[in-house]
DNA sequence: GTTAGGG
DNA sequence: CCCTAAC
């Protein structure tokens, strides 16, 4: 249900800014719209809602989202805003207005900004807040053409707040476009804008049609009348039915899709062309007339191959369970070799744990089908255990995805950011065959031990995990049988043995899910039996050592630095669970154990 | 889905 | 930390 927006590198903090924790217009996006990356990568959802989180994060926040989490659509579609109000309101009211205004209006002053509010006030009566999931009067508005779009790209301070620019800058169109009324000159600017280049052409049709393809990567475009919508076509009769459903994304996605286009030409690698322009030929998608100018022909090709949707497998392979959420419609980088700007972009570290990083678009060179063929590789960061059986989501093409595990996981080496465990753990799976697993297994490990021992080594220090819950560690242990076996490991840190010593005496040992939902609300990595089973190691620990030698801090083994006063509490605690529920067994292990250490033994505690 | 216990 | 049986 829900999409992810991510917005990039310099406006990643606004998203906590604008008041992901305070409040509820979690979509409240970046208000600095001149920004060309904030809207590369978004994430959208059928309805046209934008959410800026995943699954996993929301519930971090669940406290606050709670009701929103359904209802509350952040208004993807401000770009329209200025002239159509969009109507979508959260049920508590307010907030969304004010969100949807800081992103249409981001380079308005608050004059316009507070104009704008009044105006959205009384357009929306509050009567309307509780409907849930219409987008009720962006039907209105289908029609028009050139509406200005917060500039994203290149002309991004587009200073137009009606919809009267009088030069079609591209860069600010909206999800809607209607190339009908431009004169050729205009269709120049906006050919330029799409595809970052000018065109010689002069056939008005021709430059239509290129456009439309460029921005909707149809190869089925009409050349007569048609709208843009949502990086898809529209016939301009149909728009008043149902097919504004998208139309929230709008924005968005031709920003992306424009965005991709630059990159093409400015980053192309001639391999990649190669194979791009024969997979298109040989596709047939160029249904494009070749009488025109064959250069731009074959350049807009490209570019109009480069937002080709991906393969539904692929997909498949890439979101498993998201696919409910997830459209297929993401846009794919154009750097499938040196994907690495991007990606490191994409991946910049969130403020919080309340990340944003939703999901990153990279792109492979696969050999699918015998094509060469650009495939966006989508990326969400997952902060609890990998998924199980994606083996088989992977056995089509071994070679092809081999290949793509190698990219994968160069990209992902070189700027040690992280990942995704799943799709990371795939990758591994998909190249484990018995022969490969050695060398794996060594870049891996050796990745591997580093956190881990810093984390040990930090002991005593107690770093709040909390702050970087999205880098796993992902290591894979040989097995007896040949394969190889995933397995991250996250040491305990003194914080986390706090709570759980904590919450076994609130809650009592065994109450392991109580624990993990009430204590470790904000530590999702770790499960109810992570929990279950640290307090067993706690409980060994501590009736291992204590009686005789209290040195806790005396181990030869650096990775426990459990203190004595801790395993203390345990043993307490550990009686006292023992007394409760055996309360007439003198021979029970745990009494016997505790005979030991009466003196240490609080009655009452807890 | 949780919990307990073995590996 | 993983796996699985049992509930």
């Amino acid at each position: 249900m829900e999409k992810v927006v991510e917005a990039e590198g310099s406006d990643e903090g606004k998203f906590e800014e604008t008041g992901l924790e305070t409040s509820n217009f979690v979509l409240s996006s970046p208000k600095n719209v001149t920004d060309p990356v904030v809207y590369k990568l978004v994430r959208v959802d059928g309805n046209g809602r934008l959410v800026p989180a995943t699954d996993d994060e929301l519930m971090e926040v669940e406290g606050l989202l709670e009701n929103e989490k359904r209802e509350t659509h952040i208004v993807a579609d401000t770009g329209q805003a200025l002239g159509c109000i969009s109507n979508e309101v959260s049920p508590s009211g307010m907030p969304q207005l004010e969100s949807s205004e800081g992103l249409s209006q981001s380079e308005n002053t608050e004059a316009d900004t507070e104009k704008l509010s009044a105006y959205l006030e009384e357009t929306v009566p509050s009567g309307a807040k509780n409907s849930s999931d219409d987008h009720v009067t962006q039907s209105g508005r289908v029609g028009e053409c050139l509406k200005p779009l917060d500039g994203p790209l290149e002309g991004g301070s587009s200073t137009s707040t009606g919809c009267i620019s009088s030069k079609p800058d591209f860069s600010k169109l909206k999800g809607e476009i209607c190339l009908d009324n431009l004169s050729i000159k205009e269709l120049h600017e906006v050919f330029k804008a799409t595809f970052g280049r000018d065109t010689t052409v002069k056939d008005k049709l021709w430059l239509k049609r290129r456009i439309a393809m460029g921005l909707t990567n149809s190869c089925d475009v009409s050349a007569t009348t048609f709208v843009i919508k949502d990086n898809k076509l529209v016939k301009k009769d149909n728009e008043d039915g149902f097919n504004n459903v998208n139309l929230g994304a709008g924005k968005e996605h031709l920003a992306v899709a424009v965005e991709y286009n630059e990159d093409l030409l400015n980053n192309l690698s001639s391999q990649i062309d190669e194979h791009q322009t024969t997979s298109e030929v040989r596709l047939g998608n160029n249904v494009v007339e070749n009488n025109f100018a064959s250069e731009d022909l074959a350049a807009d090709q490209r570019a109009a191959k480069r937002v080709r949707k991906p393969t539904k497998r692929y997909i498949e392979e890439l979101s498993e369970a998201e696919s409910k959420e997830y459209s297929g419609r993401s846009i794919a980088s154009t750097k499938s070799i040196g994907f690495r700007p991007l990606s490191s972009k994409a991946h910049a570290r969130p403020a919080r744990n309340v990340s944003l990083e939703g999901r990153t678009v990279i792109t492979r060179l696969d050999s699918l089908g015998g094509f060469g063929i650009q495939v966006p590789c989508v990326y969400r960061i997952r902060r609890s255990r990998p998924r199980k059986n994606v083996t088989a989501l992977l056995k089509f093409h071994p070679s092809g995805m081999g290949m793509t595990a190698t990219f994968i996981k160069k990209g992902f080496d070189v700027h040690g950011s992280q990942m995704d465990n799943g799709s990371m753990n795939k990758v591994l799976e998909a190249k484990s065959t018995p022969e490969q697993a050695p060398e794996q297994f060594v870049a891996e490990s050796k990745k591997e031990t580093t956190p881990t021992d810093m984390g040990q080594n930090m002991g005593l220090k107690y770093v709040d995990p909390s702050g970087d819950t999205s880098d796993d560690n992902v290591v894979t242990v040989p097995t007896a049988k040949g394969g190889i076996r995933r397995k991250h490991h996250r040491a305990w840190t003194l914080s986390e043995v706090m709570k759980l010593v904590d919450g076994v005496s609130k809650y009592g040992a065994g109450r392991w899910s109580e624990i993990k939902r009430l204590a470790f609300a904000s530590y999702s990595y770790r499960t109810s039996v992570d929990l279950k089973d640290k307090w067993r190691n706690l409980l060994k620990a501590s009736f291992a050592q204590t009686p005789t030698d209290k040195g806790a801090n005396s181990r030869k083994h650096p990775s426990m630095p459990i203190p004595a006063s801790i395993l203390l509490r345990v043993r307490e605690l550990a009686e006292m669970q023992a007394q409760a529920s055996l309360p007439n067994l003198s021979t029970g292990k745990l009494s016997a154990c505790g005979g030991g250490s009466v003196n240490e033994t609080r009655p009452g505690y807890l």
